[in-house]
DNA sequence: TCTGGGGTCCTAGGACCC
DNA sequence: TCTGGGGTCCTAGGACCC
């Protein structure tokens, strides 16, 4: 059996549950829009992410408070340490739910629920917050269970009862299933679980093409083979930021004001690549315009970096190219996210190598990003006859160490896929 | 329902290679 | 001079999730 646990309207929770004085009241935790909603704000109507004006129309007693991001990390990390202590076998799908499999743990801790009725006592102790967790034989249906527990409730689909359960349910409780997908289906009168399971494969299929038909086929009758997934790495690292109304007359940005926002978010994501000892090749540029039309484009660089300088200028090669797109439409929002991900092992990748420390005899071969094959990549033993020279590698690794710190270098030889542990120089 | 910030996955055409 | 099938990578867009 598969457990979801997620905790409920986790932001505004943890403003309650560090200010005694907003338990029991309507809360709002936000800035523009709404993040998170207390209960008994929902009670109001209020949804995520709704204009916090409409919110404070809706609910005009509710006391909005601003985001702590910091601290709910720090909550998360308290939850899912006592998820860890659950069980070896743990999924994070977000900040706040994660999938537990359970299976194989009846001997030392009973079965399901009663392992799940452990689990909410202690969060509610060790972390002092409510949470929700379904129980079933498939990831999907304990997804669904967990949505129908909330709030601060515990639901178990029982071995035999999945479809009894599933069937009456909206199509847009179905994973995968947004505004755009509902809309087709319920056009064809197709408004429950139970209608999607009735029609075939083929009709969904050609209905909404070969990935999401099967999808939603298979889904409608409780067919879920996907295992609780402990190795899943995150594939991208980005930042973006809503703009507002431009400063000049015509309510546009400034070139300049521009710039520097995709700057600041270029510093953002890197850092936390570096924090993350992740490596990326290919820059995505993302924009929203005035008519809310978005727009994209990227660039792959020939390797991986998580330098600053390498990730803004490809940005802003990409950003002047979609000026005649930003004329035409408004800018009002830009990002910036860096995706094809590597290894943490390849730290090395980004060093700030240059030709006078990694080739003495030819000067101004070497480039930060544009390195040669060879240079980032010390591998086997690292002193051999094609690596950099053994000087060149010294004044690598102090850079390194001045840069990133003694931990990211022990790091860096423990797992580094082209490292080895044994190389005297990363031995710290 | 007039919209934040962080992500994931799929589709599809074109370039390029064998 | 005209022609196949298979595969990978890049880019852009779109839907969806919390």
């Amino acid at each position: 059996m598969i457990l979801h646990a997620d905790l409920d309207s986790f932001y505004a929770s943890v403003e309650q549950r560090d200010d005694p004085a907003l338990r029991g009241r309507p809360v709002l935790v936000g800035g523009g829009v709404v993040l998170a909603a207390s209960y008994e704000a929902k009670a109001f109507g209020v949804r995520t992410p709704m204009a916090l004006g409409r919110a404070r129309a809706l609910c005009p007693q509710a006391i909005v408070v601003p985001p702590r991001m910091s601290a709910y990390a720090e909550a998360s990390r308290r939850v899912f340490e006592i998820f860890d202590d659950t069980t070896p076998i743990v999924e994070p799908l977000s900040i706040d739910e994660a999938f537990l499999d359970v299976d194989g743990l009846r001997r030392i801790r009973g079965g399901p629920v009663e392992i799940a009725q452990r689990l909410r006592a202690d969060v509610r102790e060790r972390a002092g917050l409510p949470i929700t967790v379904g129980v079933a034989g498939t990831k999907f249906l304990a997804k669904v269970a967990s949505g129908a527990g909330k709030p601060d409730g515990l639901l178990v689909v029982p071995p035999g009862g999945e479809l009894a359960f599933l069937h009456p349910l909206p199509v847009e409780k179905l994973w995968g299933v947004g505004p755009v997908t509902a809309g087709k289906l319920r056009e064809r009168q197709i408004h429950t679980v139970g209608h999607v399971a009735r029609i075939g494969e083929a009709a969904l299929v050609s209905m909404l093409g070969a990935h999401a038909g099967r999808h939603l086929h298979a889904l409608a009758h409780n067919r879920d083979p996907r295992r609780v997934d402990t190795g899943h790495r995150r594939g991208s690292i980005g930042a973006q930021c809503a703009l507002g109304a431009g400063s000049r007359r015509d309510g546009s940005h400034s070139e300049e004001h521009v710039v520097a926002t995709l700057a600041a978010l270029v510093d953002r994501v890197t850092r936390r690549m570096r924090r993350a000892h992740r490596a990326g090749r290919t820059v995505t540029l993302r924009l929203r315009f005035a008519d809310f039309s978005r727009a994209t484009r990227s660039r792959s660089l020939l390797k991986a970096t998580m330098g600053t300088e390498a990730i803004l200028r490809t940005a802003e090669g990409l950003l002047r190219e979609a000026r005649p797109l930003i004329a035409e439409r408004g800018l009002t929002l830009v990002g910036v996210a860096v995706s094809n991900l590597d290894g943490e092992g390849n730290v090395q990748l980004e060093l700030p190598f240059d030709s006078a420390t990694t080739n003495p005899g030819r000067p101004g071969s070497a480039r930060p990003d544009q390195g040669r094959p060879d240079q980032g990549r010390p591998a086997q033993g690292g002193r051999g006859s094609d690596g950099p020279d053994p000087g060149g590698l010294d004044a690598a690794v102090d850079r390194v160490r001045d840069r990133f710190g003694a931990g990211s270098l022990r790091r860096a030889a423990m797992i580094g896929r082209n490292l080895s542990p044994s190389v005297p120089l990363l031995s710290d």
